[in-house]
Formats: structure tokens, sequence, C-alpha cells
DNA sequence: CCCATTTATATTGCATCCAATTTTCTGTTG
DNA sequence: CAACAGAAAATTGGATGCAATATAAATGGG
């Protein structure tokens, strides 16, 4: 169908995966013609992804001094969990309403990939974690939630990256199987404590120090450069 | 300071007032050429800032097929509305717990100004009813959650403008200032009630017809080009 | 030797140009 | 006269080039 991706859209994506997955750490600059270069495109279209990657709030333009991997400081940090709690359970409360019938499953199944990749300490298992909460958006149907949720879901990535540990997975993955029965039993206020005990010890982990970034944009995008996956 | 400000902002600025104050309809097409020669600069400029107002849902690009703004459907509306509710209740929650010393004066003027604009019955005034919102949003502190209530207030005018009457401005200037009074006695529930009630009537007036979309952008747009205001 | 000033380099903002795609117009045919 | 095929016009995606700004390096004075 609609197989039109466009190469500032393979830019965008790849230059996102890369961020989600803290190959581009917080603060990185990110020349468009360093950008151009690595994936044999113009400026112009690098520029692009930059700017819709600034308005997820992924990356941080100033004007005339260009782009660089957003640095989120702790006050941000603050804000993106509070309103992340805000927002999570508002999706806990609409699944304990109406569940979809296959919700369950696919969340189990998630959970299994996840597992998977951590086990083989895939750096998709930090995406994944992410994504275990998006996937829970997508069984609400509303694709304004997801949408909200996804931001503050990239958000926190960055500030793992940023504030966590050298590689810390985003979540446990315990507490997304915890998670997932409450669900099963409609249980929303097990849920909502399920999820706000998750929430902290997630902010929790963005305690400690605050590495310094590395260059060669070129070498790690170019780990980036193929679709998906 | 920063009076740094390039052309494609001063054209995303432009063309963001011009749909938050329903001059630009949702469906309008909007074309590179067509805004670049309005504003008398060249496609890239005018491409940038479409870029980002599709990032704000504000106008939706399709691929190789042009700009236009938006047309939320009636399921996206009641989204929004239900996101908002969410949201504007977090908002709510926040003030009770800590109103900035002078956020009650700032509201207080705010609603003056509003009822300035209505007298006058100029298109301030539907833009003006949104700020308001977003003014809440602003004595919370959390830039976070002003840049998210941001969003889906200019949504709402969006449907405004789709589905509700000729110029209906957004809001009830006196739900308004009841709100203004619970804010004031720090009472959370009776403005929880009020909100609830307010976007509830919102709401309800996006029921009516379904006004096509003019042409004549460059006409519309040439009396957006000034600064803001 | 350190710091200010100037020069050089790198990078962005933007205009223009071209190829690819879409949309509109036109003429033909059943 | 409706429907279709093809050509022409309009419009987008993207590349390149240039002026403006910022960053780095070099130069000179204290």
């Amino acid at each position: 169908m609609s197989t039109n991706l466009t190469r500032s859209d393979a830019i965008y994506a790849s230059l996102r995966r890369a961020i989600l997955e803290q190959a581009l750490k917080p603060g990185t600059k990110l020349p468009e013609d360093s950008i151009g270069d690595t994936f044999s495109v113009s400026r112009t279209s690098a520029r692009n992804a930059l700017v819709r990657l600034s308005s997820d709030g992924l990356v941080e333009i100033k004007p005339n001094r260009g782009a660089a991997v957003a640095m989120p400081t702790l006050e941000e940090a603050e804000e993106v969990f509070a309103l992340r709690r805000c927002l999570e359970r508002e999706v806990i409360e609409r699944l304990c309403k109406r569940m979809p019938k296959d919700g369950i499953d696919a969340l189990i199944s998630h959970v299994r990939e996840e597992e998977r990749a951590l086990q083989a300490s895939s750096p998709r298992s930090i995406r994944l974690a992410g994504e275990f909460h998006i996937l829970l958006a997508e069984l609400t149907g509303s694709k304004l939630l997801i949408d909200f949720i996804s931001q503050v879901v990239s958000r926190s990535s960055l500030i793992l990256a940023r504030f966590g540990r050298p590689h810390s997975a985003e979540c446990g993955i315990d507490e997304h199987i915890q998670l997932i029965e409450a669900l099963k039993n409609l249980d929303a206020d097990a849920a909502t404590r399920i999820m706000d005990h998750h929430l902290h010890a997630v902010e929790d982990r963005a305690k400690v120090d605050d590495k310094d970034d590395g260059p060669d944009i070129s070498e790690i995008l170019s780990r980036y450069m193929s679709a998906s996956e």
C-alpha cells in the first residue's frame, strides 16, 4: 500500500532508532552534512529529519548552531515522569474498562520478545522495554494517546541514557508481567499501583553518573542505515 | 537577546496563528509555492514550517500530495477531548496543591482580555479562549505539561473550526470565571467538576455542520504576515 | 605565558534548480 | 455523452550553491 518512504523518512527513522537504543547519546552533535554523508543524501533531507526529531523532543536545534541529541535536565526528567504517570494511569483505566480480546496475548508475546532480546543482550532490549508501554497505549485504540505516550516514553529513554547506568534496560520485565496479570483481572487499582511502582523504579534508576558524549557519528550511524528491527 | 527568528520561524508562527484563529479552515490546501510567494520566501522555508506544523497535528502532509490544514474526524475529536480532560484534571490537581502567588491575578487579567476581544468580536477571541487553558498549564511550571496542553488545545481549535458553529469562541468566559473562583479556594473537586462541564460544553458545540473550505490562501495569509498579536 | 583580537574554517539558513510524481486538461472511442 | 488514454501543467522530494553566522585557529600585545 503506502510503501512510500521518502529519504528523509528513512533518516528520521534511523536517527530515532539510534537515539532510542542509546547508540547516539545525549549531547552528541548532529551536523547536517555528517548525517547527509553517512546516509548518502543531501543536507536537505537530513535537515528535514532533524526538524521532526526536534518536534519529538529527541533533538535540540539551536538557531545557527546546529542540532544535537537532546540533553534533558533532571528537572525535565521529573516533569516527564510525572506526566507519564498521569498518562499511563489513563491507559490502565481505559484498558480495565475495555480490553481488546487478544490484548493480553499481544502483551505476553511482547514480553517474551523482551526476554529474548535481554538474554541476547541486544540493544533492541532497550527499545523493546519502552515499546511495551506503547503497546499498552495501542490497546486503548486512541491514536492520540498512543502519540502522547510515545512522546513521554521516548523522552524517558533519553533520560535513562543521560542519567542511568551504562545500558540500563529501561524497565524491569517482571514488573511488566505483574502488570499484565493485573490487567487480565481488570483490577485497575492493582494495575495502577504496579505501574506507579514500576515508573518510580525506572525514575530512581536515573540518579547516577552523567557520562560524557562520544564522537564518531558516522561510525555509529552506519549500523543504523538498514530498515527497522 | 535571542531576537533570532529565522524566516521559517516567522512562517510557522503566522500559519499557526492563521489556523488557530480559523482564518485557514480545515482542509485548505497549503501548496509550498503559494506560501512562499505570500511571504516572499522560498519553498524551502515554507516547507520547513509545514513540517513543524505537521508535527503539531495542525497540518496534514501526504507524501507527494502536499500539505493541507488538518481535518480531524469526529472520532479524533472524541480522543482529543478525552485526553484533554485527563490532562486538564492533572493541571487542576497540581494548581490546587501549589498555586503561584500571582497566579489568580494573571488568570483574572487574562479573562478581562478575553472579554474585551469578545466585545470587539475580534478573531483574537478564539485564540485567547484557548490560551486561557495554556495559561493554566503555565502556572504549574511544567514545560512538558504546557507543551502537551498546547497540543490538545490547538487540536480543539481545529475541531471547533471543523464542526462548530461559524465563529464559535471555543470557551464560555463565565465558566472560566467560575473555574478561577474554585481555584482560588483550592477546591480541586469543584474545579474539576467545572472543568469537566466546561470541556463537555465545548465538545457538544462540535456537533453541527461541516462547512466546506475556502480558497484564496494568499489573500487570507497576507493579513497574518505581521508579527504576533 | 596568558589573554584579547583577528583571520580562517566549518556549519547553518535559504534560494534556486532538476527529476519524479501527481493532478488537470484534452482528445479519442465506444 | 460517459469513459478512458495520453499529454500538459502543477507540485512535491531532493540536490546544489551562496551568503550569513558561529566556531576554531592564528596572531599579536601585555
